[in-house]
DNA sequence: AAACCGTGGCA
DNA sequence: TTGCCAAGGTT
């Protein structure tokens, strides 16, 4: 641990029964853990690839979000081998809509190298984890801890709340990191590291919610810092986050028949490897005039008609407003570069972004 | 190291 | 309705 870090500690308010925090954490789990499709039954080793898999869609997304995805996943790819052999346009389309396409791409690229370089056997260390594409330090450790039973502790949004609250931390996050860190790993006891993770973040889910915490029901209730000053629910501390600035843009909608004009975003950025239809920019301080002339060249149009209203979609940092146009044109028309023709009825299996379905089911009234 | 990177649920 | 929040990683 860093020396601010465990002077830190010191200045913590710790409880004399903090040593019987590990055997009530694990009572409780035992008790009230979730069946969850990626966790394995009490008391079994659980399955490296879907801890991989589950850990990986779970970053920033919710348990009930995940769920369908990571059954169509398992589903069409029951092992790490098989998703290795898969393309990556494949993974895209299976992971559209999911959001932080990032996490698709370093998916793949981990399945590939785990393949390659492991022969399709996952590292069973926090170093050897941490080495692979869309492993940062969190994920490796729940791997490790979940999948391989390494004592460690993971400490993800559920437990930074826990474990802020139990010891009232005040140091705002992100710089409390570091004193969450040591804090959580004096949760682990002796047996179960997975388990001790896997049972705060259920708490964390659970009971010690953002808003109004169920601390009647909680194991650690009369052991946390937090409640018996009574302001347990202004933990964590946050530094505010500012807001992003509202960009606006036009998206073209062009039909030729039964088909639409689509094209493929940058490997990098924003969408990265998405499919979109044609657009403009998306900037601040830009008005539809401006977006209009960033049309694309399609031959046998001459003119755009432009729906009424707005399609708004909001990103991590930043609110969007799309003007949407369309146009048809007639059949064998040519695509222009960089671009190509899709059945409309088959959009459902493309890789497109929901801030595209949207813009899409405006401009054709579905 | 701060910014970037989606989306849906929920109070 | 608006803002917060969710099993973070990469650059």
């Amino acid at each position: 641990m860093t020396s601010s870090a465990a002077a830190k500690i010191k200045q913590q308010a710790v409880p004399a029964e903090s040593a019987s925090r590990p055997a009530l954490l694990l009572d409780w789990y035992d008790r009230h853990r979730r069946r969850l499709p990626w966790r394995a039954a009490a008391g079994e080793r659980a399955d490296p690839y879907r801890v991989w898999l589950s850990e990986i869609m779970l970053q920033q997304t919710g348990v009930k979000t995940v769920g369908p995805y990571f059954e169509k996943f398992l589903a069409r790819w029951p092992d790490v081998a098989a998703l290795g052999r898969a393309s990556l346009d494949d993974v895209l389309r299976m992971w559209a809509g999911l959001g932080y396409y990032s996490r698709a791409r370093n998916l793949h690229a981990c399945a590939v190298a785990v393949l390659r370089d492991h022969g399709g056997i996952f590292p069973d260390t926090e170093e050897g984890l941490r080495r692979l594409p869309g492993i940062g330090p969190y994920t490796a450790k729940a791997i490790a801890a979940i999948a391989f039973d390494i004592r460690t502790m993971p400490v993800d949004g559920n437990i930074e709340r826990v474990v802020s609250r139990l010891y009232a931390v005040e140091e705002p996050l992100p710089q409390a990191k570091p004193l969450i860190g040591v804090l959580a790993e004096m949760l682990l006891g002796p047996s179960r590291p997975g388990d001790s993770a896997q049972a705060l973040m259920d708490l964390g889910s659970s009971i010690c919610t953002p808003k109004k915490p169920a601390c009647a029901l909680c194991p650690l209730d009369d052991d946390c810092a937090a409640r018996l000053r009574g302001d347990q629910e202004t933990f964590p501390r946050k530094a505010p986050k500012k807001a992003g600035t509202l960009r606006r843009g036009a998206a073209f909608i062009v039909t030729r028949g039964d088909e639409l004009l689509v094209r493929t975003r940058a490997e990098k950025g924003l969408l990265g490897g998405m499919t979109e239809v044609p657009g403009s920019a998306w900037l601040a301080e830009q008005d539809d005039k401006m977006a209009l002339k960033q049309a694309p060249q399609v031959n046998g149009v001459t003119r755009w008609h432009r729906k009424t209203g707005v399609v708004t979609h909001v990103f991590t940092h930043f609110p969007l407003e799309l003007v949407i146009y369309i146009a048809d044109v007639a059949a064998r028309t040519r695509a222009p570069a960089g671009m190509r023709w899709v059945p409309i009825a088959t959009l459902a299996d493309e890789a497109l972004p929901n801030v595209m379905r949207k813009a899409i089911a405006h401009g054709l009234d579905i």
